[in-house]
DNA sequence: CACTTGTTTCAATTTAAAATGAAATTAAAG
DNA sequence: CTTTAATTTCATTTTAAATTGAAACAAGTG
């Protein structure tokens, strides 16, 4: 028998959560279906099934299932498969610590390294009399040092405690 | 007479330069066209017309219009207007210390500040036996106050110099 | 004041992204 | 090995964003 899974009304509470994250994943860039999903695992007492998940917004499985995929590899959710069940659960990462360290690695840095090596390639490729090509390429290359000087710091500014 | 803007060749290292712009931008959720045009006024020696960068870059004069607005927003262009001359001319901002500056302060304090108030109005709206509830909006105000403390590092680490 | 030339605005179009739903796939259970 | 229940994938549809182009709007100029 499969037991029913119901769409329950969402507290209030919630759903403001939830649009809060909207908002804010909005802003990096990532789909509304997506930050629902992860501001109801944020807010959940346990973790779910992506059933569960897609019943109670009252999204497709589709959306759920690329969703869930989204949030893991960006570190935000985790999931866990217990032996001998067929399902998996899922989880949010609530360590504010843990969520953008592994934002950082798995986006910022593989993008700050290509920029780099693209700034290199660019400047090896310009002749030495190109003075003002090389000027504007060189500011770029400070601009890409800065931030990459910069990187450690989000983890001091973010690190303290683990914000559960 | 009107003097004829020709769309000359853009040099390959600037079409370069363009295009890490559009992918900068885009994390940013910013236009192509918008994108673009930053990149171009980039590169620029010298300041340029509004029908200079939109020929060049063979965008209509709309999307010259309103890309340079947002920019100028943004802080990340300016605007000069010659007293006595029709057309403005509109230069990039080239200081990473100034341009990072001006878009925390356009973009990220105010949903910062609206984000607190949201929490905090929320906050008062639970009562205080929804003990679950709270917990998960206290952790969010956590966030909230890390981030908001680790703002003013923000120039520390893109301030020294001015990366012109 | 009419004319010319460039800019802005905004409705219509184009283009791109997100969400769906159905088919293919996987994996436990009989 | 077959059945069953769930998940994943992906072509199609939907929705939203960007771009255009034409009309309205300045702002000099004769």
């Amino acid at each position: 028998m499969t037991h029913r899974l119901t769409e329950p009304g969402i507290p209030e509470w919630e759903q403001e959560i939830i649009d809060l994250f909207v908002g804010i994943f909005d802003g990096f860039g990532l789909s509304k279906s997506t930050a629902m999903i992860y501001g109801t695992l944020y807010c959940a007492e346990k973790s779910m099934l992506q059933e569960e998940i897609a019943n109670r917004l009252q999204i497709s499985a589709g959306s759920a299932s690329q969703g869930l995929k989204l949030l893991q590899g960006l570190g935000a959710v985790q999931r866990q498969s217990p032996i001998g069940l067929r399902q998996s659960y899922y989880s949010a990462e609530r360590s504010m610590r843990r969520l953008v360290g592994s934002v950082v690695d798995s986006q910022l840095r593989p993008k700050l390294r290509s920029g780099k090596e693209r700034l290199e390639r660019l400047a090896a490729s310009v002749s030495p009399e190109e003075t003002h090509a090389l000027q504007r390429i060189q500011t770029l290359q400070t601009w890409q040092r800065k931030v990459e000087r910069g990187m450690p710091f989000l983890s001091k500014i973010f690190g303290s405690g683990d914000g559960r």
